[in-house]
DNA sequence: ATATATGTTATCTTATATGATAACATATGT
DNA sequence: ACATATGTTATCATATAAGATAACATATAT
């Protein structure tokens, strides 16, 4: 093999990469997205994660969790947490 | 206790549950809002339950049972049923 | 230096979401 | 009457969300 098919296999394969990150960014959007906008919900009304626990009914760590993006959470728990911030969720398919 | 009085406390016994009635369905209200947007974009597309199952990666029980509405999805199911409808899932708080 | 407030991370437990299979209901067409 | 397509429901197994507790890091204040 050439070096540049080497050079264009490794480019390819660091394409497919990206492509495969994309899908991944693509995939987790919606997690990270609802996230930010809770982690601003909150800071904005100088919240903390322990009182936002209390509001929601559970411990500061599992606020923590929530925020760090490193699981699924359900729609319920969301509406929850949003509640708690005097807010709705709102799930739209567009 | 008078008539009046017992009409009363199962007016209020009634309004209490009317309350509790509006608490739960708050609480549903996304859940049953995405569900019907769901429903009604497959419908729309004259796509049947398997074939959205297939396309998700599942079975057509378990498409029906999200649309029946008898539990609590994650955000990751929801986008995943959302993208093999053509839409992405958007969550708002507002 | 100590205490307090805030957030993070690890771990355990329990409840439940999700996948899969099968049986069933119902409608429609042959 | 039988077959096929579509959706529903029950049930089981497995993965994981979510609750709780504790230990830790860091900053700030006393």
């Amino acid at each position: 093999m050439s070096k540049a098919g080497a050079k264009f296999s490794e480019m390819k394969e660091l394409m497919m990469k990206d492509v495969e990150f994309k899908a991944e960014y693509e995939k987790l959007k919606p997690r990270y997205d609802v996230i930010s906008q809770i982690i601003e919900a909150r800071t904005g009304q100088n919240m903390t994660q322990e009182e936002l626990a209390l509001r929601v009914g559970t411990k500061k760590s599992n606020i923590s969790r929530l925020e760090s993006g490193t699981y699924n959470p359900s729609l319920d728990f969301l509406a929850k947490v949003a509640r708690s911030l005097g807010k709705e969720v709102q799930v739209t398919l567009k």
